[in-house]
DNA sequence: CGCTATCATGACAGCGCTACCATTCTGGAC
DNA sequence: GTCCAGAATGGTAGCGCTGTCATGATAGCG
């Protein structure tokens, strides 16, 4: 601006490729007097550098307007403070809520987090995993344990962290989750104490949500341990509080006996709860519901829902911290995290 | 892997940086027996090459197992397909709504989201922006119209699209969503039609869910307009089922005489309407209760919910859209694009 | 006072890719 | 046969930044 035109005195390159009116870098260590290297570590470890010329970096930094060119720090130093994250859905809260936990704590530490979603195709998993190592992301979070082979061999010649969240297991690398299993059995159990033996679990695509079907595995462990039944019925839609009012009807046309119901979520537990209540039928006395999550609508409605609570947002906390005191270079971690879950036993039941 | 060593036959340099492992698009263009540059061109504009290249370089590509990088590839080219998305809170799913709208259309196209939270803080709203624009995204979505004046005066002089959507105004550039002074009206009016003159508002931190605060002018204009007040409860904690079972809590002691409620959100409605029904209040007999958005709880507590519905994926989806056509070239846009809303009359009011 | 350890700074090269221009080669019009 | 349009390909030179090493300046030691 000040000057009369700042490419005069660039006689020899014989075209511009961009005129690119951005300020670099090089413009910031010329109005402050030094190096461009001397000012990229101004600005990158500020420990490092006299406090003089830290001064005048950043106030040039400041009078030029500049923004780091990300891209090409990261180019040159690959490395990217961007952390990919990919999970099955955004309809479901549950994801979302992992989503916030971690961006709170990568945010506060000065990373991005790249959201990838595969609508539950372990193919376009692989598709978002590619392109993630193609932004030479610093770590990768993924839902789940189970990948394609594609997938798994590209991640397994990946030399950077990896977290894989929601269930507990032997993972690729880093792991926090709670063992869906085990729920599965807690709720069955606590279902059998209650003196119910004509129960029915319910889920919504199963082949999808496969922790789901993880539960359901649990579940029928335990009756079966019980030398009870244990009947499925699967839903093809998405687990929703409509959903549920489906489910519910299904179940008292096809198990007319049914006592309980062991819902794979709080979704489809909520909408057979205020299904049932629309109906008139008296819940637990008619029928028991019971759901997955702890989503705070099951705490609201009456009577309030029994439920595995599992703890969303710490999992994707704790997962975030075990990333960056990875990425930190500290070596000592676990590589495996139990977050639980707590039986919240309501009036449903 | 079937060569000797690839650095053999680079004698010159001294010194290298990093190993890396990583497959270049060199090593690639050197395996398919073309130059670099006609790899990048059949990987990037596949039918400007010969259909024997394109098909040796994909091979190559396969075989060894080639990752663009992307990063190099943004740099040099300064586009990076990479799309900022800012919003101001992860825990109200009108928000994730709108971003999966986003998402499942950008993706299609092979863009990838960088999602920033503000937590409805202006400031971070700026760094991030800043964070983002560091990383060249191709565009910038925000949530409202609302930013601080260091935010926009780098936006204004930023040469990408930016989409501000949820509010209907007068933005940056491109603006997609609703009128929220119309939709504050729209239920006042409503309201009053049903025969309600003691009409109380509850929000939750207006000052920060500022759209909120619209829809109460707006809500406001039309009860002054029927020569009526219009008190407003505002509840310190952000909106959730919790919460609006306090307010309802609240607005009885503060305003006994009140006959209905309009909530700033359907989170707080119902959280009101199932807090009502545990204490054996008839709605909307006793008080009615209206919210905003049309969640799926709404329509399915007993009474269903008044509301007014909002196309949130919609929103996200035809933000996308037009964002899309913008960075294809096509000037033929339209700046602003109001989604509207639809009241959605239940058996709460 | 000379020697080495430490700090602050700078020169250089290069990260992996693509924009730009130049070149070659084809095929058709005349 | 000449000329030219157009397609396919390649050479060169960066994009803006940082890793690596080298250098100069300062301090610490016997």
């Amino acid at each position: 601006m000040s000057k009369d035109s700042p490419n005069a005195d660039s006689p020899t390159t014989a075209r511009q490729r961009r005129s690119s009116d951005q300020v670099t870098l090089s413009q910031v260590a010329q109005v402050a007097g030094v190096s461009p290297i001397t000012a990229s570590r101004a600005l990158n470890y500020p420990e490092k550098v006299s406090d003089s010329a830290r001064r005048s970096v950043l106030q040039a930094v400041e009078s030029l307007g500049y923004v780091p060119n990300l891209v090409a720090g990261s180019l040159a130093s690959s490395r990217s403070r961007l952390i990919a994250v990919i999970v099955p859905s955004l309809i479901n809260s549950v994801f979302v809520e992992v989503i916030k936990g971690l961006q709170e704590t990568l945010e506060a530490e000065g990373y991005q987090i790249l959201l990838g979603n595969t609508d539950y195709d372990l193919d376009r998993e692989y598709q978002l995993v590619r392109t993630f190592l193609g932004w030479s992301c610093s770590a990768l979070v993924t839902a789940g344990l189970r990948h394609n082979t594609a997938c798994h061999t590209l991640l397994a010649n990946w030399d950077h962290p990896i977290m894989e969240v929601m269930e507990l297991g032997q993972g690729m690398d880093l792991n926090v989750g709670l063992d869906h299993v085990a729920a599965g059995r807690c709720m069955a159990n606590h279902l059998f104490d209650k003196g119910y033996r004509h129960i029915v679990y319910v889920g919504a695509r199963l082949a999808q949500d496969y922790r789901a079907s993880m539960r359901f595995d649990g579940h029928k462990e335990v009756l079966k341990e019980k030398g009870i039944d244990a009947p499925l019925l699967e839903l093809d839609t998405l687990g929703s509080l409509q959903a549920g009012a489906e489910g519910l009807a299904q179940v008292l046309a096809q198990y007319p006996h049914t006592q309980a119901i062991h819902f794979a979520n709080d979704d489809l537990a909520a909408g057979a709860l205020l299904a049932a209540q629309r109906q008139g039928l008296n819940v637990p006395g008619d029928i028991a519901i019971a759901g997955f999550n702890g989503l705070p609508l099951g705490q609201h409605v009456t009577p309030q829902l029994t439920t595995i609570l599992s703890p969303r947002e710490e999992m994707g906390r704790l997962a975030a911290k075990e990333l960056i005191r990875r990425l930190s270079g500290k070596n000592v971690y676990r590589r495996q995290h139990d977050v639980g879950f707590t039986l919240q036993i309501g009036g449903s039941t």
